[in-house]
DNA sequence: TCCTTGACTCAGA
DNA sequence: CTCTGAGCCAAGG
């Protein structure tokens, strides 16, 4: 097991749940996800922590429309690149929603994270600052 | 059968 | 900041 877990069926479903939570304008990661689900059963915490973000991936790959896909980056903050040019779409989407890039194709993640406090968000909002 | 390829992340160098 | 290796498996050419 390494690119899926051992019941993705299950895993993968409570990914896809997961990721329909997150609002719009607001972005996650794959390691977030994996966080919030934990390890599957007979899955140990080490194996999880190197593997879980990978399996969350994996099962982005294959979302139904319903799930926006878009809002899954990696640690940094950016967009994972992958054959096919689904990034282009996904970097369209999320500046739809009026998140924003910065020169080195970044997400600030304390600002557009799912996680990140308000506060924050709404001071960039409007004076541009941070 | 062998080799390549995955929507990842973190620690080290 | 960039680049590697480790973690470690199934599917397809």
């Amino acid at each position: 097991m390494s690119t899926e877990p051992p019941n993705t069926e299950s895993f993968n479903r409570q990914v896809w749940d997961l990721v329909m939570t997150v609002p719009r304008g607001r972005v996650t990661t794959y390691g977030e996800v994996a966080k919030k689900i934990g390890p599957p059963e007979g899955v140990d915490e080490a194996e999880y922590r190197a593997f879980g973000p990978r399996w969350v991936g994996t099962a982005m790959a294959r979302c139904p429309e319903a799930v926006p896909w878009q809002r899954v980056v990696n640690s940094e903050g950016r967009i994972s690149i992958r054959k096919g040019g689904g990034h282009l779409k996904q970097r369209a989407l999320l500046e739809a929603e009026g998140i924003r890039f910065d020169d080195s194709e970044r997400i600030d993640l304390d600002l557009y994270g799912w996680g990140s406090p308000p506060v924050l968000r709404q001071r960039s909002l409007f004076d541009g600052s941070i």
